[in-house]
DNA sequence: ATATAATCGAGACGGTACGTCCGGTCTTCAA
DNA sequence: TTGAAGACCGGACGTACCGTCTCGATTATAT
């Protein structure tokens, strides 16, 4: 039995969240505003904060309903796990390298500083555990890495390796992802 | 022969930079602002703007100045590189793990997402470039570890694995140091 | 049918304008300053900015709902106009002497000198119409003015004479007022 | 024996006092700034700081020099004082009507409600004392005026008028000139 | 049917910080 | 000693958002 009065409009909160996506990727995060959010949703901001208690939150409903960042690419599986990181890395230096694409990782990066939730979402943000992770525990079973390879760390270490290149900002060498790889799998 | 007009008051210039270092300590990346900076520096605005661009910009010279990090540990040299990198990541976790210390790496990484000098530096800053880099190559030259070790991209997988932890947030277990290093050298 | 959204909140104008006039009478138009009406109203800059345009556009409300000056002398009427001008030249002389109101015309004058508004509102403010001008009128009905005498530009000469001599700061002379009543009158 | 060092440069402040003049017409007395005549006259803000102590004093000086006014008309000898006086009234109308001249006259009162100099330099500086006063006192002298007429105040209840007008910002009635003089000669 | 109560849009409110302009003072070097 | 250049502290400007609040209208139970 529900309490009485109107019930959530869930168009207002659709609205909300695929405004937050697309000025997320047009603004990134620190440009983004409530106001702003408001205004493009066609909503009034009492109607965000009260179902919303920051900015970040709103960022990381959006995030779980997967309106900030486009698909993944998906880790092949020829069998050969060391080529197969090498292409997905070199996959998604590629997907990230794209015009538009550039701010979207360190925004949500930044997202991440300031709220936990964005950030315990963060690896299932950048696709890892439904990717990479399965095709790591793959390899082990197969014998191909080791049996007791801590594989969160493994992943971490990897993914972590592209948040920092993200945030250098260094043009990425030809051979980065066979380097990356190569620093992980010797 | 120099131009004419008064010079540059060094005075200020530290100024501003020790209260930056003040302010970021205690309040965070996120809640330093401008005017709080001048008004502890007991500068005006306008000479904060006449020399730097941005809030990210004064955060960024302060990182140089060594304003905003204590001091690192240093990675230990017992022969054992296996050993020496677990004591040390282990090191470094109790480190931050201090309170005052917790948001600090977290502040650092919003400022990088914001200013690409901070990104390219942060490495120096984390102290990783003085620390393990060189300790990472005593090993190549040692044969503990294969010559043709990218080192450049084993450090960024290790430091990029902090990062992605300090973003999550989680309760470290008390084993993370060894698995994290055991992830890396397998 | 109302628009929809709050309704503007008489206190806060009600605050600003007393305010207006407290600072106008004790600072002076000059160092009147937007900031300072604000604090000293309790009120947040901007609403001041969301009503009114301008600090004048301000004074000139606040003119307009008698908050910055005191009241005015009224002219007497014995039958002898020129008695009656000269006594009351007199008290308006005697009235702007005192202190505290020193300044107050040529605060009033400066605002004037800003905003139509507030220069089209002069002659009210200085409280005029309601006095002189109806004074002026019974001494021409009464025959002792010639019938074709033009009343508006009568006053005007007699307070520009006023204004003019705000703006010299002049010691008056004792018979001043008898003069400045003579050069109209002969 | 003149003391030692450089003598002040004439050269400057002329300079100073010609960009005095050139911004007050352009820009109007509120929108000078002190800055602004040291840029426009090439001179630095030390050296205008040097020889005047504010703004108003400079503008005090261009006065003096006549570089902020034209020339004003003369008031015609023709034997008849009214008929005279009416042609001058219309000649000074139409000089302030040109575009351009529009704010000069309020410019010059709100720099008379801040300086006492312009103040008690105001009537010099409309002109009055060197073409209307001298012309009333010839009519005096004539006969055409009472003999005891109180000149000064005469004068100023006549520029008053002018000076009230061009506060008000109303469009000037066509025999504005005509009903002005009859409300002074009657 | 008719309260009752929660939602929604709009938007005013007190605040904080922004980045800029200018005031008035000072320091440096050249003439 | 003057002057151009220009850095300095301070203070006000006008704007952008924050998070809270008050409206009137709408919508959905609960009586």
């Amino acid at each position: 039995m529900r309490r009485r009065g109107a019930v959530r409009s869930e168009e207002a909160r659709t609205a909300v969240l695929a405004a937050t996506g697309r000025l997320f990727a047009t603004e990134g995060y620190d440009h983004l505003t409530i106001e702003g959010i408001a205004a493009e949703a066609g909503v009034s901001k009492q109607t965000i904060y009260r179902w919303w208690p920051s900015k970040s939150a709103v960022v990381a409903d959006a995030l779980i309903e997967d309106r900030l960042l486009p698909d993944h690419p998906v880790v092949p599986d020829t069998g050969d796990i060391r080529a197969d990181l090498i292409a997905w890395v070199q996959s998604v230096i590629e997907l990230v390298a794209q015009p538009g694409y550039e701010g979207l990782v360190r925004s949500l990066i930044a997202a991440a500083c300031e709220n936990p939730d964005i950030g315990a979402r963060l690896n299932d943000a950048l696709g890892i555990t439904a990717t990479v992770a399965t095709r790591i525990e793959a390899a082990v079973a197969a014998g191909q890495l080791p049996a007791d390879l801590p594989v969160e760390e493994f992943v971490r270490a990897l993914v972590g390796g592209f948040v920092l290149h993200a945030l250098e900002r260094t043009e990425p060498a030809p051979d980065v992802a066979e380097r990356m790889v190569r620093a992980l799998l010797h």
